[in-house]
RNA sequence: GCCCGAGUGGCGAAACCGGUAAACGCAGAGGACUUAAAAUCCUCAGCCGCAAGGCGUGCGGGUUCGAGCCCCGCCUCGGGCGCCA
């Protein structure tokens, strides 16, 4: 009988399904592993082949952590809410409720059909009310703490689609979709304080074990950078300073002018009447401009004189003040000293403004541009001569006695916008009170529920489509009794993603969002896969969420994920992105209905390091199957031909099952079968716990070439392999186990062990070197001295070429490897 | 511009700590089995060369008895960030 995964693998799946062999068990007394994968959205279009690679890789690795003792959480969930859902509703009218569980179904189809081993009990829902409730509990808490608040933000609203727009949906200032104008308006926004934990966010990703790629990724996006805040006071009619912050504190002798960001308060009140109108025109020109726009044109420098002066407190001078777009409102005070002779962009304004440049910085280059690298200071009066560092230093110095100013530190990384005008989200549990003031709702009155509505559209206005429910809108305070407006934002799809590992570590429980004892026992997650997309997001958002109920004692770790590992891409075959637009898409379905499930697995983890970005093959998946079929082979024996009865249908033959008959036998094995054999265990434990399935792969395709080569089959030896198989194709794994006649189900078999001593090699090869070029080799017993090996060595004909005629001045040699004669 | 990552046969890749470069697989060639084909099995295969031999891990140097691996200087490709003062 052939091998048919078609045939296997549903049983086995069914198997699991009544046995639930994964089930995590809470506190008990084995050491405890967390394997977690990224959860997916739910998307329509089902899952897509990139998705089994990261979820194999965790399934493998809590497969073999099982069969060594540990107890392996390894749950699976959905990331449900988002826009993708509430862009079909609004233009079918399909409540997004109904496209994501019929999403959710057949992704939950999928992974079961691949054979991933998750505890299904534990399966979660970031849409599901009784979870969403506690997404909204944890937002209070930050309410609580001060860590949720509402701010006017500029947003891209454009006025002809009624609605908020996200930067990339806002190109040359003008909407994506129509073309429509958008304007930069200011509207109340919910943010969350990620700030005050800029400095834990950066210093702890030191103690993580994380690719440093990402690490890098994470401390760029926090971006500290160290500096001096100072006052320039004003000059003239209007009193007052205007407060900067600079990270070159030693070239301030050389700030020739001001910069405040167009929309800082301040602008309005000091423009001079002769520039009100300029002024005025310009901030008008720049809220037309969307973020994107304001960055492409990066060189093109514009700005606007205010008119008004200010002191240069350290030069003694008094220098302009104008406004430019390049200088953000949103980063350090939203105002900059310009030091033109010292930075690209102050030199590309000062000229294209014909402001003054001064140099304060000796540099060893020619004038041409800004210097920006570090020198001694000159024209700067008492720190003349010192060099950048001790320069700045001085500069701090003197500004804090002069109260002027003060060391500061600044974070690139800003507060997290954390309302959406949307529906397909967790509502924010807050309500308005007639007199402006916020009112929690009280925590035993959540989850606050998303409420049905008729119309997924915007309402025009800029708010969510929650704001035309009036019934839902309009509610009483529970504290005074009288009537309030509920929020209409939502959360962004960030939010529940943000904290649903913990959830899986009591995924039940109605009291709370996870018992203490629970998350003491499971957290931190041991090893976490997925894609390096979510680098800075969702893995900043996750660390920001944890420290939060960390220090609220709601949580007993304070960084989540402990060791983290990106998959690469699969790209299409043609090497580019697979897309439906290169037609280049392969669907997982077709392959495990053409191959089988363990084909895909064992084929996704052949194609090379999880790491890496790899192209499709449909001829190296042939190859896999070839391999697990040849697999089959080595444990099935033939099915002998039966003469003359056999007649009646031979095509018919396929379809009755014939007994299956094992061909494994009770033979001795051969001394290099049992070498073999033990160094296929010794690799695939290593490989397994380093994640390079691709060479544990190979070395079992090593294993069964050579059982196959010399139709031998020790029960043995084949038993343990089938062991070893098994994490990478479980169904096939479990069958043969069943065939050999094993009782216990192989998903709870122990690991089997690894003996040295049988994995010793009788003759080792000795490479034989001439001054570092191989002319030979030699067989000898491992640990051969030297004087054998260079006895050997010098007998071998194509080494003794090379050594006629010339002097050994040294000898190399390095046991059981190479020998290597130095000659002159 | 800046920051990461990667360059090894026709292709995906392997090579542990600096020690025989190319394991394993794909594609290819030849053979066995077959009436034939498919499947399967066996053999070959980096490049140049009849051979001896030479050349070979993006390029140029260096260190070393010995470099895919370490150091210096480049090149190419992929990804990310971009006026953050």
């Amino acid at each position: 009988m052939p091998y048919q995964p078609q045939r296997i693998e549903p049983k086995w799946q069914r198997f699991w399904e009544e046995k639930r062999p994964f089930r995590a068990e809470t506190g008990a007394a084995a050491p405890k592993y967390y394997v977690l994968d990224m959860f997916p959205y739910p998307s329509s279009a089902g899952l897509h082949v990139g998705h089994p690679e990261g979820y194999t890789a965790t399934d493998i690795v809590a497969r073999y952590r099982r069969a060594r003792g540990f107890n392996v959480l390894h749950p699976m969930g959905w990331d449900a809410f988002g826009l993708p859902a509430e862009q079909y509703a609004i233009q079918t009218g399909i409540h997004p409720r109904v496209t994501t569980m019929q999403a959710i179904e057949n992704f939950r189809r999928q992974l079961k059909m691949l054979g991933f081993s998750y505890d299904w009990e534990r399966e979660i829902s970031t849409c599901d009310p009784s979870y969403y409730r506690w997404t909204q509990y944890i937002f209070l808490k930050l309410f609580e703490r001060g860590l949720a608040y509402q701010r006017e933000e500029l947003v891209n609203f454009c006025p002809a689609l009624g609605t908020v727009l996200a930067n990339d949906e806002v190109i040359d200032g003008k909407s994506e979709r129509g073309g429509h104008p958008v304007y930069r308006i200011p509207m109340k926004q919910w943010l969350l304080r990620i700030t005050s934990y800029a400095e834990r966010l950066l210093r702890d990703l030191d103690r993580l074990d994380w690719p440093e790629s990402t690490k890098e990724l994470q401390r760029n996006w926090i971006g500290r950078s160290e500096g001096l805040r100072a006052r320039f006071p004003l000059r003239g009619p209007v009193a007052g300073d205007i407060e900067i912050f600079t990270t070159r504190p030693d070239t301030i002798f050389g700030a020739t002018y001001l910069v405040l960001a167009p929309e800082h308060p301040l602008v309005t009140r000091i423009t001079t009447p002769e520039q009100r109108a300029a002024v005025e025109d310009y901030i008008r020109r720049t809220s037309q401009k969307s973020e994107l726009a304001r960055q492409e044109q990066v060189r093109d420098k514009t700005g606007v004189f205010t008119g008004a002066w200010a002191l240069n407190p350290f030069s003694g001078e008094d220098i302009p003040v104008w406004i430019a777009d390049y200088v953000l409102p949103g980063y350090g005070t939203g105002a900059i000293m310009a030091v033109p002779a010292h930075d690209e962009r102050d030199y590309d304004f000062a000229r294209a403004m014909g402001l003054p440049i001064r140099r304060v910085v000796e540099a060893h280059q020619g004038d041409e541009g800004a210097y920006t690298g570090e020198g001694v200071a000159i024209n700067s009066g008492f720190i003349n001569g010192l060099p950048t560092p001790q320069a700045k230093a001085a500069v701090i110095r003197w500004a804090e006695e002069h109260g002027i100013g003060h060391s500061a530190v600044q974070y690139r990384l800003r507060d997290w916008l954390f309302s959406r005008q949307r529906y397909w989200g967790e509502p924010i549990p807050i309500l308005h009170l007639s007199d402006g003031a916020l009112r929690a709702v009280p925590e035993d009155q959540l989850p606050v529920l998303l409420p049905e509505v008729s119309s997924y559209e915007p309402t025009g206005t800029g708010q969510s489509p929650l704001a035309a429910i009036a019934d839902w809108v309009h509610t009483v305070d529970p504290v005074t009794g009288q009537p309030a407006r509920r929020e209409t934002d939502t959360m962004p799809g960030s939010a529940g993603s943000s904290w649903y590992f913990l959830r899986f570590c009591d995924p039940h429980n109605d009291r709370e969002p996870f018992g203490m004892e629970a998350a003491r026992y499971w957290m931190p997650v041991d090893l976490y896969i997925g894609g390096d997309e979510h680098a800075v997001g969702h893995l900043l958002y996750a660390r920001f969420w944890t420290k939060v109920l960390y220090d609220a004692g709601l949580c007993p770790v304070d960084e989540p994920f402990q060791r983290l590992v990106h998959q690469g891409m699969i790209l299409g075959e043609d090497g580019q992105k697979m897309s439906k637009r290169f037609g280049n898409v392969i669907n997982p379905d077709d392959v495990v209905r053409k191959y089988g499930a363990d084909t895909l697995r064992v084929y996704e983890m052949f194609m090379g390091p999880l790491e890496r970005d790899k192209p499709w093959s449909t001829q190296a998946v042939e190859g896999v199957y070839r391999f697990l079929q040849r697999t089959w082979r080595l444990f099935v024996a033939e099915q002998e031909q039966e003469p003359a009865a056999g007649e009646k249908d031979p095509a018919g033959s396929q379809g009755q099952e014939g007994p299956v008959r094992c061909a494994v036998d009770e033979e001795e094995p051969r001394p290099e079968d049992l070498r073999l054999l033990h160094k296929t265990i010794r690799k695939v434990t290593e490989d397994i716990e380093a994640l390079r399935f691709n060479t544990a792969i190979s070395q079992l395709m090593v294993f069964v070439n050579h059982f196959t080569r010399h139709g031998r089959r020790p029960r043995r030896c084949l038993r343990p392999f089938v062991q070893l198989l098994h994490p990478f194709a479980p169904h096939l794994a479990e069958e043969l186990w069943e065939l050999l006649g094993e009782r216990e189900l192989l998903a709870r078999a122990p690991w089997p062990d690894f003996d040295p001593q049988l994995a010793r090699d009788e003759l080792i090869t000795v490479a034989v070197q001439v001054l570092g070029k191989t002319r030979g080799q030699v067989e000898v017993e491992p640990g051969a001295s030297q004087q054998e090996v260079e006895q050997l060595a010098r007998q071998v004909p194509t080494v003794r070429n090379h050594l006629e005629g010339r002097t050994v001045r040294k000898v190399v040699f390095v046991p059981d490897r190479i020998i290597n004669f130095v000659v002159s």
